[in-house]
RNA sequence: GUGGGCAUAGCUCAGUUGGUUAGAGCGCCAGGUUGUGGCCCUGGAGGUCGUGGGUUCAACUCCCACUGUUCACCCCA
């Protein structure tokens, strides 16, 4: 025997028993992104390694440690992409879609590739549905993508969902506030965790996000982003949360949401879950007002968000039943193969869901498969039937069966 | 990248202080009904006990390494 290789670390291969929830999901994803006019676009699923780097900022993990990079043939270095932003960007600025008309706005949903340690709801490749509206600062667009994505969680059924709310500022008012903070958290050195001490320096919105015990209670007194706002980000902030309310959408102002992208601006959310453990973020997004200028754009005003599919589908849990695989069984009895191969046919042109039995098995076997496929009905054609002229159909959830002609069975049909 | 748990049939798991033929339930296949599913009964197929080394007369069991998986850290969706 050959050795079977299997699949490598981290990937998932998504069984016909699973399939059914994706596709139910992205149908959806696929509904509500009409219903905002929100357009699909699809991009390659490498990129110039540059894109991200300038994209995602060369300082975070992402981009430092968790990236699929490699050199073409051509010895040009590529990157698997490990978010869909930048290249949405990238997409944007290139086919000069401001010239279809503004707002674009545009969504994307496959597969995203990150070099991680694999655990429940974080895998190395992953999928992520997402929506970018570029070419306006209103808030009113902030709001309008954060609906569509409540909207979508909402639908889903999933128990508990949260979404998280706070404005991180602009380039004006932010590094004010980083002033204040990296003065408090100097004043705290000694009751913060080792981490927190190293991120005071490097990052120090991060040491908001710290999940610390012993941190929490220094972190509560620290000093706030939105108490720090320029006059711009505060009423943006305001009339985000303003739409919202109008609109009906529970949220969760948290001061200490700050997020890992470099890119954000002003509105920053998260949608979390409680059942997930450690990975229970299953969607966020914000504004990101710099970044097509980063990307090489004119500026260009924007504000996107991004959904985790394989934790969403998680969250959703047995929330969801699945539809039977069939609506008709044909059972065959003795010779009437050739009968039943014209009615599968016929009723498969009529739009039924249609299967029979192609292993030669007896009758009880046919049957069990029908219960199994989860058939609604099945067509009994046996020797005695098709001499009359005549087919049974019997109905899988009540037992019953009635004859009917050979014709016209498709009328039983409910 | 760091630390802990786990790896036996398609699935969920038993397997005694190391002892010769590795089990159960579910699922699958067949029969019990010359042409009728779900429930029940009977039988059957299916395992190089994750991989590779080592200790031993003897390893699913003990030791080491590797791989996978899982939980947490980290990070994020």
């Amino acid at each position: 025997m050959v050795k079977v290789i299997s699949r490598p670390k981290g990937t998932n291969d998504l069984l016909p028993e699973d399939i059914w929830r994706w596709q139910k999901l992205e149908l959806l994803i696929r509904e509500e992104c009409a219903k905002f006019n929100y357009q699909e676009i699809r991009t390659p699923i490498f990129e110039e390694t540059g894109l991200f780097q300038r994209g995602l900022g060369e300082a975070t993990d992402i981009v430092e440690k968790e990236m699929y990079t490699f050199n073409d043939k051509g010895g040009r270095s590529m990157t698997l992409r490990p978010e869909g932003t930048a290249s949405v960007v990238r997409a944007y600025v290139e086919n000069n879609l401001k010239g279809t008309g503004l707002p674009a706005k545009l969504y994307y949903l496959g597969p995203m590739f990150r070099y991680e340690r694999p655990q429940a709801g974080r895998y190395r490749q992953f999928h992520q549905f997402g929506i970018e509206c570029f070419g306006s600062s209103e808030p009113s667009l902030d709001a309008e993508v954060i609906m569509l994505a409540y909207g979508i969680y909402t639908k889903l059924g999933a128990k508990n969902v949260e979404l998280k709310l706070n404005s991180i500022g602009c380039p004006n008012c932010r590094p004010n506030y980083l002033e204040k903070l990296k003065e408090a958290l100097k004043e705290n050195q000694e009751s913060l965790c080792s981490n927190c001490r190293k991120r005071s320096l490097t990052n120090p919105l991060r040491v908001l996000d710290c999940k610390e015990k012993g941190c929490q209670a220094t972190i509560s007194a620290l000093p706030r982003i939105t108490d720090y706002l320029c006059t711009d980000c505060s009423d943006h902030y305001t009339e985000v949360k303003e739409t919202l309310t109008l609109w009906n959408v529970d949220f969760v102002e948290d001061s200490r949401l700050v997020r890992g992208l470099d890119y954000y601006t002003k509105t920053v959310f998260e949608f979390s879950v409680e059942n997930l453990g450690a990975q229970n973020a299953v969607g966020g997004g914000g504004r990101y007002d710099k970044l097509v200028e980063e990307i090489g754009g004119e500026p260009t005003p924007a504000v996107g968000f991004a959904m985790g599919i394989e934790r969403t589908i998680l969250a959703v849990g047995d929330a969801w039943q699945k539809e039977p695989d069939v609506d008709l069984y044909i059972v065959i009895i003795g010779d009437t193969k050739k009968e039943a191969l014209l009615e599968l046919i016929r009723a498969r042109k009529q739009g039924l869901k249609a299967e029979m039995d192609h292993l030669n098995r007896s009758v009880k076997a046919q049957f069990k498969q029908a219960n199994r496929l989860n058939a609604k009905y099945c067509l009994i054609l046996g020797p005695d039937e098709i001499k009359q002229g005549k087919v049974k159909l019997k109905n899988m959830r009540d037992g019953e069966e009635i004859q009917l002609t050979l014709s016209d069975w498709l009328g039983g049909i409910k």
